[in-house]
DNA sequence: TTATATTTTTAGACTAGTCTAAATTTTATT
DNA sequence: AATAAAATTTAGACTAGTCTAAAAATATAA
């Protein structure tokens, strides 16, 4: 068994992974668990001695197919979770993250199974990221965000790139929601300021905002 | 906040203290949670310094309210997260304690009292065991229990005493579960088994298991 | 291509929790 | 009340994970 913490580097990595980066770096993965480059090495030598990682000295590290499998069911744990806590006791989307970091870990495949099937097998949290299905098999979202758009152009949220307290509930408060159908009104050239309609509503949305919208053109 | 460990202590030392016991012994604590006495007195020490017990050496521990207060909010979640288990996720009654051990240290007075809502309230977890309420007011079982029970008595299975895994697999084989009606037909003088009518259908039970049975005579 | 900056690793120390073995205190027994 | 037995505590060591400070390797830049 792994412990919290080892999940927890094996799951950043995977993630450092994802923009099809070779090798991690120890600096990126120290950064994003708020920890020292000198305890990654220490964690990414003990992940290393247990074949989860394959590691050379300075030379950044990649998951082996074991490191992977264990990242992705944490994921599916936490995203499955989430749901839960959104569907059925009533959470809101900013208020899950938390919980659901503390609830992956307890990782049983029983407990998770049955948990995707009392939720009914959703494929999305409530984020718009996607669930692995057991087998590990994840769809990534190809990422077309509001900002991408031109005015005229319609679109449907999908998700968030972005998944800070402060950014979804504001996004919430401008009924930027899953599913909030959007047209493109108008764009500021200079700072890329959107003019646009969520659901008929006007809303002015901000570049560093809609950069962060993942969205599907229709 | 506590850490997983300090919480264990504690729900152990809130148990060993039910039966009016003060002071609860270092041998009693390491015996329940499988460690050393000498890991319990260290463990002990870190707890008073939080004012969670108060202790004297060589005269064993006993909970302060804020101690007191921490072991039955754990023993709470505990028993809402097996009622989840089995009500919603179609566990068995000898299946969620391990889960339930590890669920109940995500202690978040939010995501508990969700939970509470969406099991509807529930008063007694599947083995019969009472749900200590928001406020840590618990009703503690009158435990008459199987093996008190004279020829011709009635009665319904309402908990149990022991939660072994076997012991609650045993149970269900018989049907005896949590509901059972009970009629006691006859009890061997020599060992006191019980020959029985649960639901109608003869049982044949040793002392060894119905002194572990919780009942309610009506 | 040599010097400088950056990244990474090592060395050694710290905390939480545990252990064994020895010392101390309490309890039980004569 | 003295002694033996049992329970408890202390002392010192170990592991997991972390940190700081210094050393080593790599990358960058003049």
């Amino acid at each position: 068994m792994n412990s919290f913490t080892e999940e927890n580097y094996l799951k950043a990595i995977y993630k450092l992974s994802l923009n099809g980066v070779q090798g991690v770096s120890t600096n990126a993965i120290a950064y994003k668990l708020a920890t020292k480059p000198s305890s990654v090495t220490d964690m990414i030598k003990k992940l290393a001695d247990k074949k989860l990682v394959s590691y050379q000295k300075y030379q950044g590290v990649n998951l082996t197919k074991k490191g992977r499998d264990v990242a992705v069911s944490i994921i599916r744990n936490h995203r499955l979770w989430e749901v839960f806590l959104v569907e059925k006791l009533n959470f809101k989307w900013d208020e899950v993250h938390d919980l659901a970091e503390e609830l992956e870990h307890i990782n049983t495949h029983k407990l998770t199974e049955r948990l995707d099937e009392f939720l009914d097998f959703p494929k999305f949290d409530p984020h718009g990221d996607p669930i692995p299905d057991k087998d590990g098999y994840i769809v990534q979202h190809k990422d077309i965000t509001l900002s991408d758009l031109k005015i005229g152009e319609k679109a449907v949220v999908v998700g968030v790139k972005e998944h800070s307290k402060s950014y979804l509930n504001y996004l919430e408060q401008q009924h930027l929601v899953l599913g909030a159908e959007i047209i493109i009104k108008d764009i500021v050239e200079f700072d890329a300021t959107m003019q646009i309609l969520v659901n008929n509503k006007h809303v002015i949305i901000s570049n560093q905002a809609s950069k962060n919208l993942i969205v599907k053109k229709n």
